[in-house]
DNA sequence: CTTCTTTATATTGTCGACAAAGTTTAGCTT
DNA sequence: AAGCTAAACTTTGTCGACAATATAAAGAAG
């Protein structure tokens, strides 16, 4: 779940994090206007605690905000989501083909491994286990490989709320999930031969494969 | 000089800005330690809006905060260069792409019109002229051009300036300005052509140059 | 009755003070 | 004298109150 295993120290850390994922997981609902006041009784700390959050959820678009006006949940579009995905492919091709020339091999051999864990899970519950947890530590780990620290930040602290925010209000369940296995497989394949190419070119289809199964649930789901 | 055109309403933007212009140029220096007391009689604001400039600082990577202990000015490291150009080259290379696909008819024109106003400076002050303003005025039209939302924010409000300090502080005059025309020239005519192809290769090839050459300076001013 | 103005209300922006955590200095023990 | 402990100090984190701005409501003019 929370992926990036942050260090919480502050108040405005837990209170960040908390809304964050009030938000993503849409208990908040998308668009909703924000109050200061109301957050800060909901959330049982002051409203300098609940700026900082709202200034940290501004930063990676969760929340957008007018001056003297207020803040309010971002709504999620179909132009949204491809624009998102345009940046994700780009990047996180860019992270796959650091990744095959950065990654140690022992980080490659854990993540081969993590693969072999999820396909244990995957057969044991029926196929339709992989999901959500499991690819965002998939490409979690990948990113990380990267070694880059600015691509790491803009795609953990940037633009993954986001990504997760569209996958779970649209309802992440779905006959994709097995084919999405195979294409991971291959792509730690790739890592592992230190191709980097292949890798970059692999990630790049996974990820448009992926945009193309949250577009066409977000044309059933009428409803945005 | 604003590249952005910010729009500027609360006390806090403004001290966010002017912050932010005296660390990328360097009046106040890389590693300093930022202590809020101190900022907030220098610029005459409460802690609570240097807090909050602060935030914001972090959010584009120019100062980087350790919880209960406090805020330092990043550091400018060859590694540091590096990571930032590799981001840099892939997501402008998309902007150009992207540019070449969504830029309307007018605003490529525009674009057009634009070289040709630097390159009259340039030969009328004997070409030594065309740098830093022009430069970044340039790729700023081209990452708005491509109408993605989320790739403008990441480069515009995110890493421009941290490239901004770099170049900055490692003083940008020197040979390369009159080449650098040359390829922008091309870029706008891959534009203008809708390659889009092209468009990317060209910008991606632009931009490492443009890397190598402040890698030369960074290597002679040995003090980092 | 509609529209504009003005007043009232609510929300955000800013501030100074208190609390908590970290850092330095002084004193004690070995 | 060196190293540890504890107290004083400095800095950050949090809070409640006040000021400024925007929204909503009430009243006046047409």
């Amino acid at each position: 779940m929370d992926f990036t295993s942050e260090t919480v120290i502050t108040s405005a850390d837990k209170t960040y994090i908390q809304l964050r994922n009030d938000i993503v997981e849409g208990r908040i609902a998308a668009g909703t206007k924000l109050s200061e006041v109301e957050l800060s009784t909901n959330y049982s700390v002051s409203r300098a605690v609940i700026r900082e959050a709202i200034n940290r959820l501004m930063a990676c678009h969760l929340v957008e905000r007018k001056a003297n006006v207020g803040a309010r949940v971002v709504t999620l579009s179909p132009e949204g989501l491809e624009q998102l995905y345009q940046v994700r492919e780009s990047l996180e091709g860019m992270a796959a083909r650091l990744a095959a020339k950065n990654m140690t091999d022992t980080e490659v051999q854990n993540l081969q491994q993590l693969l072999d864990a999820h396909f244990d899970k995957q057969v044991q519950a029926g196929e339709s286990y992989y999901q959500e947890a499991g690819d965002v530590d998939f490409h979690y780990r990948i990113i990380q490989g990267s070694k880059n620290q600015h691509l790491i930040s803009v795609l953990v602290n940037g633009l993954y709320h986001l990504v997760r925010m569209y996958r779970v209000q649209l309802g992440m369940a779905g006959p994709r999930v097995t084919t999405a296995f195979d294409e991971h497989l291959h792509i730690v394949k790739a890592i592992a031969n230190r191709d980097e190419e292949l890798a970059e070119i692999l990630m790049r289809r996974h990820i448009l494969y992926s945009k193309n199964n949250i577009q066409t649930k977000l044309l059933n789901h009428s409803n945005l």
